[in-house]
DNA sequence: GATGAATGAGGGTTCATTCAT
DNA sequence: GATGAATGAACCCTCATTCAT
């Protein structure tokens, strides 16, 4: 009826994005291992032909996931490392980085481990990494030496892991932090 | 009769041994979600009936893989900081762990990434991976302080993961290694 | 307005016999079972809505191009024995049929075993075949007995079939023919 | 309990031969192309897992049923043509094998188309067609010259296909072969 | 004890066909 | 008229696990 520019009709103009979504939740519930088209299905409520319809094979699928959550991550932390006025409220935001809910929630961790191993099988995937890391080392940068950018980006990385296991202060992470920014 | 057939009674003393490293080589090689029954049976040589003999499922299978890497690792770490004379050798142990074959190699970190996306599904696992750490961070304390010992563990942890992505040098390491040493 | 838009009405005026050509290419490819209309709108480059659209059903447009395939060749077997003179030119004809590129080439041996084989399990097609069939017959009774034409028709198809599993020479069959020729 | 040569446990020894049997009939039935898995399973009441263990690929099982059938075949074929005792008694079994039911069966006649179109794609198979026709060459020798033979068994071949479209006469089929008997 | 045969469940993927535009 | 999006059914195949020997 308007003159927008639709090209075909379509079910749901946002139905890729629905179903990237909840293969990233699948990721996370049931690891790669354990998703599968039909998971994903069922999760998103979209017939198992459409999935295969829009991504035509369980590789596509995944990366796609994968670098959308990369993006959106890495978007978080650089707009935390943007909104800090100098290196005291970049050690805050680094801290609330690990202990934050968006970045370090249980979904989050378990979307970081598979990522890791999945990149390891599939090489593309290595290239989203890469980018992922250069741009938090980026925004780390604004505020501390590159060497400690490097330094910093690992301990992040670290804390998070460990901190799932074994339990680590808010206060603890602080004097690390603080203590690596002086590189 | 007499002793000319006693071995039917143990054809091969060591074929849990050999089923768990031809586990660990199938899981480094396609993940946890590619290695099966099958693919351990073809690596190791050993029939398809006599994995599930010896281990009755899938699960269980993983899980004492796991375990034995764990140990194994461990204790190669916890040997190299044991053998560090003073603090200094101990920095230099600690780089030297990072980028040595042994505990850093393609495989090992394939496989330490799959442990832990592993550990999150598997909560008998968690106690695994937290007795690990616990030891590592014991081993740790030898040369530095409690808070130092778990911001290296964490450090050591961020800078294998991202120098399969990125590389970095020794001697930046060893500057990170310092400076965290200092807490 | 007036003429310029004019063909809307038609895009392709051969779109249909584009459509039968490209089948009849998959199928010497992939056979009947493995022709699909994804495959027959690649090789045309035709939308896969528009075959849909000309052929409501794949046993439909199967049953063209097959019915299209026994017009062409039966015409071109019909033309060539009406182009003999005499009987011996008729016997020359027929070996150049069983060797000649156009009715004896790779792809029109495989479409023929293919429409056999589609033939049985389509009682429409069964139609189809005994019209060309009696196509043949009719010409080859333009110079033989009716019976020494239902003995050349089998030759000539045994003949072309064998020919392409073990190699005859043009000198042998032509002593065949002249055989047969005698009925 | 007796000392058969039984090396472990089997639901039914002739598992394969079942499968391969009810593979011919669903190739009859249905064709190359419409042949499943669970058709067979179907067919021959054997689980479809039971299938994939026994043949790996559709592939395989494809390969073998064809070859059973032209080993089948082949051995009536040259029995019947051993058992004449002159060249008169060896025509007379050639038109018995074109309208014989176990060689010319609908059955059989379907299978043929088959093999044809399978054997185009599949070049394995063409080795399998080649000994088969090799085969009925050497026993059509026993009784007629190498070039008769060949004719012989070409004639055969289009006969039994064309008369599945347009009937035919004993007496008709026996004055061709006799005539080609000559060469 | 050790092991090959067996199998139901479920995997990714392909496809003819339908339908809103 | 023409066409891309959509989808349920069915495909081949893999697998953990069971079981008779």
């Amino acid at each position: 009826m308007t003159n927008e520019n639709r090209k075909t009709w379509q079910q749901d103009p946002h139905r890729k994005a629905h179903i990237l979504r909840a293969t990233l939740d699948s990721i996370a519930l049931n690891g790669v291992a354990g998703t599968t088209y039909r998971k994903i299905a069922e999760i998103s409520g979209i017939p198992l032909g459409s999935l295969t319809y829009h991504f035509s094979s369980m590789q596509e699928l995944l990366l796609e996931a994968f670098s959308s959550l990369a993006r959106e991550v890495s978007a978080h932390f650089t707009a935390a490392l943007r909104g800090a006025g100098n290196q005291q409220e970049a050690r805050h935001a680094i801290v609330e980085i690990i202990f934050g809910a968006v970045t370090s929630g249980e979904k989050t961790s378990q979307l970081s481990y598979e990522l890791y191993s999945f990149s390891c099988r599939t090489p593309v995937m290595k290239s989203v990494m890469a980018e992922w890391m250069h741009n938090s080392r980026q925004a780390l940068e604004l505020h501390f030496s590159p060497l400690a950018a490097v330094a910093l980006d690992a301990l992040i990385e670290g804390v998070m892991l460990h901190r799932s296991v074994i339990p680590v202060t808010r206060e603890e992470v602080h004097k690390m932090v603080a203590q690596l920014a002086m590189l």
